[in-house]
DNA sequence: TGACAATGTCACTTGCCGGTGACTAAGACG
DNA sequence: CGTCTTAGTCACCGGCAAGTGACATTGTCA
């Protein structure tokens, strides 16, 4: 490599651990990406990054805490405008069962643009380990953000919203991840986007028809 | 263990091997049900079943093989009559929703009731290898008898089934594959049976919603 | 009886993993 | 110059995995 050191790097620690720290953090994506959660280890990251694993212990106290600072810095869940279209003045001019059917479309596009997303969900979904508490860390809590904005103003109808919510958003989830590895699911093409936009009509059917007539 | 081999057990091929090979197949459940399927290996079965693991290549040709005979062998999935409640009659004389709604439950109900089913799910849902590929050898394609039964000899009414199917089934898969590692989703605890009461009762709703007012 | 094949055991190689201790390189400072 | 700290390298350990070759055991049959 022949490094060529920057000639003064201020007095008091840095000389490249910063940037070896993000060569690592940016090396778990990479890993995640291109080789899945299962492959996220010791030694692929610190191969993939091209550095010593020892540096990962150093630096952040064993593989949980770097997969900690990487869940930091993504950008992997969308936030309460994601969910809202970006529009918030739009957003709460809908009545609540179409601000529903939006958050919903909206998150189901936020997490199928996001491939991290997607292995982190699968990941968090079927292990339950220090490092996949790790990627809690920051996770924003969409059910909670997502229950507030959609409810703000208006009346809640009588059903079991959080039986509902849980129903569409392990649909949601599962279609997404599903698609990551299988290319169709009951008989619907998950490579193919006409099937997404079924979807997503079919989701707002969904929402309308227990919403809209209980 | 000293035991006592049968006197004369034909002329053909067998002595112990049948038995063996059952052990094996046996202890693929034990391990999966104990450990999960990420323990599933040569290693952990043979030791389960107290064999030598070169056997499982002298058998069954490998793992993907043994595994492939387990699945061939264990009633992991619902059959028709299951999903019809047991009582094909009474199920034929529901209306189409009534069927739906039905078949839901039951399919639900099924596979809880199977935690080694969950754990085949989760592990064919999130990795794609020749291992879980032997798992589908025998599986039976739930979706295509479940639409068979729940239409035979009414109309169909004008929604798009599949992806209503779809996001259905994600959601039972999702939802049921997650109790087994996590004690509940966005706000729902899934170890407590009342909240299954409350999902059913949301499908019964989603369904009833969606077939009927279009 | 002896030859043979099939059943089952054992020891071994190879390779990857997480983890650690000892080392080198290089700038900072007196 | 020498010393100290810190960044980074290297070699190694123990453990577990998949897979294989050689061996022992045992029933069958000529």
């Amino acid at each position: 490599m022949a490094v060529a050191r920057s000639p003064k790097n201020a007095p008091g620690l840095p000389k490249d651990r910063e940037a070896t720290k993000r060569r690592l953090i940016a090396a778990v994506g990479r890993v995640l990406a291109r080789q899945g959660f299962r492959a996220v280890g010791v030694n692929a990251v610190a191969r993939e990054a091209g550095v010593d694993k020892v540096l990962i212990y150093r630096y952040f106290d064993g593989l949980p805490g770097l997969v900690a600072a990487f869940s930091r810095e993504g950008d992997f869940w969308p936030d309460v405008d994601e969910l809202a279209g970006g529009d918030r003045q739009a957003f709460l001019a809908l009545s609540f069962t179409e601000r529903m059917v939006a958050a919903a479309r909206n998150y189901l596009r936020a997490i199928r643009t996001r491939p991290l997303t997607q292995e982190i969900l699968s990941w968090r979904f079927l292990e339950h380990n220090e490092l996949t508490e790790a990627l809690d860390t920051t996770r924003a809590e969409v059910g909670q953000d997502f229950l507030e904005l959609v409810s703000a103003g208006v009346a809640l109808p009588p059903v079991d919203l959080t039986a509902f919510n849980a129903l569409i958003g392990a649909a949601i989830h599962h279609l997404v991840v599903r698609e990551l590895h299988e290319p169709n699911f009951v008989g619907l093409p998950l490579d193919n986007p006409a099937s997404w936009d079924r979807l997503e009509a079919m989701i707002g059917c969904i929402i309308r028809g227990v919403l809209d007539q209980g």
